[in-house]
DNA sequence: GTCTATAGTCGGATAGAC
DNA sequence: GTCTATCCGACTATAGAC
């Protein structure tokens, strides 16, 4: 099946007005007829194509965020919790991971899409939104608490959190300001190294907070 | 005229496409010939709020931004660099209007035009980019310049500024994920400071690196 | 400048043969 | 399941009276 993420990428790119069946007709090679047939029509393909989304972000994250439980699970069952230091590995692992999946260019249709949705959610927010976010921030939150040593729950550690993020997320969500400011052309492997190199220094800066 | 506000609205909820003139007609109250008698047609309606856009945000930020750039000209005119407290004291005054303007749902309908143009450009962006990003850029990057004590041109300094963008962005970008993370309802004005007082902690982090 | 009417275009869905 | 042809509705823009 072709149609979905050529639908993703168009989705994102033209949003779900913009994009005209007749494009992912002609971009996926496929009948017109195809849309109805498989999807029930042109909202039916919208919402499996979040679906998708959901399942090709998971291929990339499931796995690092597997371990890291695993990891604080093992942990709790000897009844320690995470050094500082490794705390601060982790959640390293976690935002260059993001920085790898969300600011290459290979990505740029999936964030395009999140994005909007962002912006005016439908019932697609809820699927990536519980599928995929909300599990790494609990598990992003958890290793910021450690780091600062309070509570993970508490409002002052969900910031934090949150800020690390959007430093990471302004390379894609301000993509043009980025591109534009960088003097960069495209976000290519290189790119994507020195922003893990911020995001390095970024939980240096709060690791050495205390 | 109440059609530039309003089509600031239904451009930036539901994109250029999914904006239907009607829509624009009913909210403005206004009739749908006015459309393509004063601004050409649809698409000149699009520019001219663009630059409607534009002149909205400047009316917030032109003053600290000539305040910022007039202390910073009267210290180079004494031969002098603004010391690290005074950088951080002017850059978080940045920060914290960016937040205010941005963070608050006053605004909400300028980020979700702002973040159109960045997922997918059109000429729309260049006018907002050069008026309202680019300077704002150029100032904050000095100041970070001379807080990390590194040349303000520097990729590492500008990558810097744009972390610090990001995480105030974040609260208005990844808008959907933020209020279900934070649990909160609405950015209003506790919100609003909140994120401030954000914003003056990662100042202070990078402040207290050298 | 505003209103009504309408032209011209386009997009989503369906019918029905293969 | 796919293809062609076609319908129906919706949208932007224009014409022309007031």
């Amino acid at each position: 099946m072709k149609i979905l993420p050529v639908a993703l990428d168009m989705f994102g790119r033209y949003g779900f007005d913009g994009t005209k069946t007749r494009m992912i007709r002609d971009a996926a090679g496929v009948n017109l007829q195809a849309i109805p047939y498989h999807f029930g029509g042109k909202e039916g393909l919208y919402l499996a194509t979040a679906e998708y989304l959901g399942d090709r972000i998971d291929a990339h994250v499931a796995e690092l965020r597997g371990q890291i439980r695993g990891r604080l699970e093992q942990l709790a069952a000897e009844g320690l919790a995470p050094s500082r230091e490794e705390a601060g590995m982790l959640l390293g692992s976690i935002l260059k991971k993001m920085a790898a999946v969300f600011v290459s260019d290979e990505s740029a249709p999936w964030a395009r899409f999140l994005l909007r949705e962002q912006m005016e959610p439908t019932a697609a927010f809820q699927i990536i939104y519980g599928r995929v976010m909300k599990p790494m921030l609990e598990v992003g939150t958890r290793l910021v608490g450690t780091m600062l040593g309070e509570d993970p729950a508490s409002e002052h550690v969900r910031l934090r959190m949150l800020a690390l993020i959007g430093s990471m997320l302004v390379f894609r969500m301000a993509n043009a300001a980025v591109m534009a400011q960088m003097q960069w052309s495209g976000a290519g492997p290189a790119e994507v190294e020195r922003i893990q190199a911020l995001a390095e220094e970024l939980i240096a800066d709060l690791g050495a907070k205390r």
